[in-house]
RNA sequence: UACCCCGUGGUGUAAUUGGCAACACAUCUGGUUUUGGUCCAGACGUUUCAGGUUCAAGUCCUGGCGGGGUAACCA
């Protein structure tokens, strides 16, 4: 009766939960999303945020929000702030789950202590440096004096660290392992350091702070995490998120799990160059509609739907692939295309003048505000003899194909008249500044011209005396290469900036109804893209979102 | 260099765990259409290489080649 239904597929991370809660091993899924607070989020945390949600809700679990914040030097709440807002925004709830690793500070210390009183960790006189050349990678390492510390002798001095007798960097503690390991990780880490920096949360209370490794998989068993997901380069870090766990007495165990980051064409993340390009004035800042960040794409006019669906499009896996910026897109015409509202809007405007219209005279006609849509209804436009078309749906000397308007030829006028165009008008220069065009009353609601031929162009236009003039922003990718990274050599990624980035309209001429678009509202231009109203900017500002596909453009270029 | 991870169409992921290599995007062709949009139909094309085990290998074994990660008192 019931067709067969097709095996759902599952990633590499959801079949390992899969087995977790058939075997019992898993009770209920619990995942966590552990930035640091240190920037805003990009697409890239998208993906993390995503899976980590989004494997919780699958499996009937939850997922926490976790701020990794053991480095008060780089931390700030303005980004506690502003992660919280694009991971709401996103679409993602943590509900009472909100946690901080500086929260777990207190636990973390007492493991810090269990740890030495068990012969596992012996505070270190050695500095930084030191501590490098005794790791001696790739050879076998040599034991740092401090290691041959009685437990007691190195309590006293972790206790003393952190009543703060000693000056940063003097004295550091380090779990006893194995300085001669082929992983590095395990060659006697460094679990505290002693650092004067005031923390956003905690304020002066420490001077001493516990290194990632040392706090993220505590937090991970404290908070009661099952799965801790994290990317692909923190793969040789896992023994030691183990070690921690066997040495600790902690109760619940977490797993870790890599996976690949998500690496974009055109699209370059690196929080240090990405000031840059904000230091040098290439971008306006983090809200540059051409960045990468979550709060840019937003003004950009991505929905998160969009995104998340894209990030379910790509999968999981633990290859480093790059993944198409196309797609990304495309997923947001998808989701445009189901909601935006369709509007007409002319980015550079040609006049039309309707000769045979009669003077004065305006007639309104319907236009349909979303034919994905019925419920979205519809609106009407006026016509009148002043027109704006767009400079492109007009050649005087069109090439093979082209189907809008040229000298003599004919063309519709969406949702309004068949107009043929009798006289082309130039400035001195030889500039087209007008076009004289008479109009076919029969051809009202799509009715062939009574003369016969098919009309194929279809092109948009506004009335002149009713329409409102706008700025229009029209972005384009960063980069103009795939990989911005990818330079000759002396070259460098600044090279690779695409010029054309952002070219800024000032004279579009919109249709009345979007005057009072709210900002931020989304809408299909009709025939150019989605569009939506500046959040950022005083006057009557649009973004252009994405394009529509374009297969006049690929004709045109292939000649 | 040492250790770890990964190689499936142009791109990204699948393959009931050893049994006809599939889905999406891209590309090309055609159809529908008052958006050169959407939608629909079709075409294209693949297991990194060499051995081995097996009736049967993308999947297991050995070796090569290629790519990535790590080598912080950052995360």
């Amino acid at each position: 009766m019931s067709e067969p239904e097709a095996p759902e597929r599952l990633n590499f991370v959801e079949k390992i939960v899969t087995e977790d809660l058939s075997s019992g091993r898993t009770q209920q899924v619990h995942t966590r999303f552990p930035p640091e607070p240190n920037g805003y989020l990009h697409i890239g945390h998208a993906k993390a945020i995503c899976i980590n949600f989004g494997l919780a809700t699958k499996f009937g679990g939850v997922c926490n929000l976790r701020f990794d914040d053991t480095n008060p030097a780089k931390e700030d709440v303005e980004y506690v702030e502003a992660i919280q807002a694009d991971i709401r925004w996103l679409g993602f709830d943590w509900g009472e789950r909100l946690y901080f690793a500086s929260g777990w500070f207190e636990e973390l210390y007492q493991f810090a202590e269990h740890l030495v009183q068990t012969g596992h960790a012996y505070v270190c006189d050695l500095s930084a440096e030191e501590v490098r050349e005794y790791r001696a990678f790739p050879e076998p390492g040599r034991n740092s004096p401090g290691r041959e510390r009685t437990p007691e002798e190195s309590l006293d001095l972790l206790r003393r660290m952190k009543a703060g007798e000693f000056p940063d960097g003097s004295r550091t503690l380090r779990a006893k392992i194995d300085m001669a390991s082929p992983n590095i990780n395990l060659r006697d880490p460094v679990l505290y350091r002693i650092a004067r920096a005031t923390h956003h949360r905690t304020g002066d209370d420490w001077c001493i702070y516990p290194m990632y490794d040392f706090a993220h998989g505590q937090s991970d068993a404290l908070e009661g995490i099952t799965h801790s997901l994290c990317s692909l380069e923190f793969e040789n870090h896992r023994p030691l998120y183990n070690w921690f766990l066997d040495h600790l007495p902690i109760e619940k165990r977490p797993q870790q799990t890599e996976f690949a980051r998500l690496a974009l064409t055109y699209t370059m993340v690196s929080k240090r160059k990405l000031l840059q390009l904000i230091e040098e004035k290439v971008v306006e800042g983090w809200s540059d509609p051409r960045m990468p960040t979550l709060r840019a794409l937003r003004r950009r006019g991505y929905t998160p739907e969009a995104i998340r669906s894209f990030i379910d499009t790509i999968g999981v896996a633990k290859f480093n692939s790059t993944v198409d910026l196309v797609v990304l897109e495309n997923a947001l015409r998808g989701d445009l295309n189901r909601s935006a509202q369709r509007r007409m809007g002319v980015l550079r405007p040609l006049k039309v003048t309707i000769t045979n219209w009669p003077e004065g005279q305006t007639e309104q006609l319907e236009a349909v505000n979303n034919p994905e849509d019925e419920s979205a209804g519809s609106r009407t436009m006026p016509f009148g003899s002043e027109l704006w078309i767009e400079q492109d749906d007009f050649r005087e000397e069109p090439p093979p194909k082209f189907f809008r308007l040229k000298p003599g030829g004919k063309v519709r006028l969406r949702y309004a008249y068949v107009i043929t165009c009798d006289e082309v008008v130039k400035d001195d220069a030889g500039n087209v500044t007008e076009l004289r065009c008479t109009y076919h009353p029969e051809t009202r609601g799509g009715q062939k011209p009574a003369e016969g031929g098919k009309v194929k162009g279809i092109v948009h236009w506004v009335n002149a005396q009713h329409c409102v003039d706008a700025e229009v922003r029209l972005y384009d990718h960063l980069f103009s290469k795939e990989n911005p990274e990818d330079v000759e050599e002396g070259g460098h990624w600044r090279d690779n900036l695409n010029p054309d980035s952002l070219e800024v309209l000032g004279g579009a001429k919109l249709e009345l109804a979007l005057a009072d678009a709210a900002p931020g509202e989304k809408f299909q231009f009709e025939r150019l893209g989605y569009f939506c109203r500046d959040t950022e900017s005083a006057g009557l500002v649009f973004n252009r979102t994405v394009t529509l596909r374009d297969s006049w453009a690929k004709i045109e270029q292939q000649g």
